[in-house]
RNA sequence: GGCGCGGUGGCAGAGUGGUUAUGCAGCGGACUGCAACUCCGUGUACGCCGGUUCGAUUCCGACCCGCGCCUCCA
């Protein structure tokens, strides 16, 4: 039974799909003007996670992570570097398959794009319109009514009149309500538009997602995930464009990652401390960058550090190490391993807990090694690719892992030739010299390791 | 101001009404030519104050502190 922290509700649930045996999920993706940062990368990592484990507990995932590929910002974004917004998105989309692929990401099912969905949007907004919950306005755009919807508010627990209130939302002349928002964008002179009812223009933000997640998995589906920063406005919007539209529950479960922090303060463009994957990438390895979002829970706020990197680094270094020079076994059946990992994973995603059920398998790995049990070494590597699989971790070659070129001035093959020197010094007894050629690896990030096999070399 | 989340050992980070989280770092030992890796052992915890209880870090209440959202944002 796999029990899922839900939202809408504020408690962890018994999570039962709508079709036995299958989940359909929908994700918040990237609006596509810039590269992805490491907000993207938690929700990436996060849903990824949660994902395979719904897999490997035997369920059909049905996962659709949307990209928006049509707003403000890209415009904007497009109009200052002149070229055409779509061939920014289309940029940006590439860099955004590279970066995921790196972070051990699998392919949603689908991945619908706003653009391609712009019949499905104005059908939405059209029937929004007739049943009275959205009005156009005289300056062109389209709007829902916020208080058509009595239940708005329900998974921010917000109230109306707070919202009103607040004074903080856009005063719009053209609005019934501050709270209202828009669904269809009038089109400025020589701005890309799409024809529509109420005159050529562009979808608002939220309705792609109620639309593109309408069409794609049903009108009511399992579980709808996201940043945190999502669940409002976007969120809200969402539920209440939807459950109009159609009358009845949009999503059953409301799934939201953490934040992420940057040395213990919010990151943000205004701050400098705005991190793109890619830069992230240039400092550590991506499976590292993985592991350190892995490593606590999703809901969880992080926070990004050199320091946690590094940490990061070198605990996937000792889980390197255990599976270093074994052959896994075949066909192993379940373990008590297994099973403790699972029962941390049924509870909400703890992947924490399950992390730690890897390291008492590294643990038992490296005691069969020491006594020479073989036999029993391969069988708990088996189990603990097997695991690692289900968190994206572990699934490089060891010597791959470790020997990851970072542009550093020495070859494998130098490094090899050096090790041999030094192997002749020590079976001569020069320790002095042998110690030389192990300080200047060391010197130049290459850290040894001597065992009763040979010396094998990794990058430090 | 409104809504929500959290405060665990040097650090990171799970969890539990009474019993070892885990990792990193430290210390002692084994292994080693010396180290590294690995193994064995080891110390330091549950913000504060009340309450419930035989017993609370774990439940309840107050307080203090931190954080997020309330505007585009993953």
């Amino acid at each position: 039974m796999i029990r899922i922290y839900n939202t809408l509700s504020q408690q962890k649930e018994e999570f039962q799909p709508i079709e036995p045996g299958k989940v359909r999920m929908y994700v918040c993706g990237m609006t596509v003007y810039d590269y992805c940062h490491l907000g993207h990368a938690r929700v990436l990592v996060a849903f990824d996670v949660i994902t395979r484990y719904l897999r490997h507990r035997g369920y059909d995932v049905h996962y659709v992570r949307n990209i928006t590929d049509i707003d403000d910002k890209i415009l904007q974004r497009a109009e200052e570097n002149g070229e055409k917004f779509s061939d920014l998105t289309a940029r940006m989309i590439k860099a955004m398959h590279e970066d995921e692929a790196r972070l051990g990401v699998l392919s949603p099912t689908e991945e619908p794009c706003a653009t391609d969905y712009i019949n499905e949007i104005v059908a939405m907004i059209h029937k929004l319109v007739s049943s009275g919950h959205a009005y156009a306005a005289d300056n062109g755009d389209v709007y829902f009514s916020v208080e058509s919807y009595p239940e708005y508010g329900k998974l921010s627990k917000k109230k109306l009149e707070d919202l009103v209130a607040g004074a903080r939302v856009d005063v719009q002349e053209a609005k019934r309500s501050p709270a209202d928002f828009v669904l269809w964008k009038a089109a400025k002179p020589g701005e890309v538009s799409w024809p529509s009812p109420w005159g050529d223009g562009r979808p608002g933000w939220h309705i792609e997602c109620s639309a593109m997640s309408n069409r794609c998995l049903g009108e009511t589906f399992d579980i709808h995930g996201g940043g945190p920063d999502l669940l409002f406005p976007h969120h809200e919007n969402e539920i209440a464009q939807s459950e109009c539209a159609n009358g009845h529950t949009f999503v059953n479960t409301w799934m939201h990652a953490g934040a992420i922090r940057v040395n213990k303060e919010k990151m943000s463009k205004s701050l400098g401390n705005f991190f793109t994957i890619r830069e992230i990438f240039e400092k550590y390895p991506p499976e590292v960058v993985r592991y350190f979002l892995v490593s606590s829970h999703y809901r969880s706020q992080v926070d990004y550090s050199e320091d946690n990197l590094a940490e990061a680094g070198r605990t996937l270094t000792r889980l390197y190490h255990a599976l270093r020079g074994l052959v896994p076994a075949k066909d192993v059946p379940e373990t008590e391993h297994d099973r403790r990992f699972a029962e941390a994973m049924d509870d909400d995603f703890n992947t924490a807990g399950a992390i730690a059920v890897l390291h008492a398998v590294a643990n038992e790995i490296n005691q069969h090694r020491r006594e020479g049990r073989d036999e029993q070494a391969s069988e708990q590597a088996a189990v603990l690719v097997r695991l690692g699989s289900i968190l994206g971790l572990l699934q490089q070659d060891p010597e791959s892992f470790f020997q990851a070129d970072t542009g550093s001035e020495l070859s494998a093959d130098d490094i090899e030739a050096m090790i041999q020197a030094r192997a002749d010094a020590r079976k001569r007894k020069d320790f002095a010299e042998a110690d030389r050629i192990r300080d200047e690896l060391a010197e130049k990030g290459v850290i040894l390791d001597d065992s009763r096999e040979g010396t094998s070399w990794r990058r430090g």
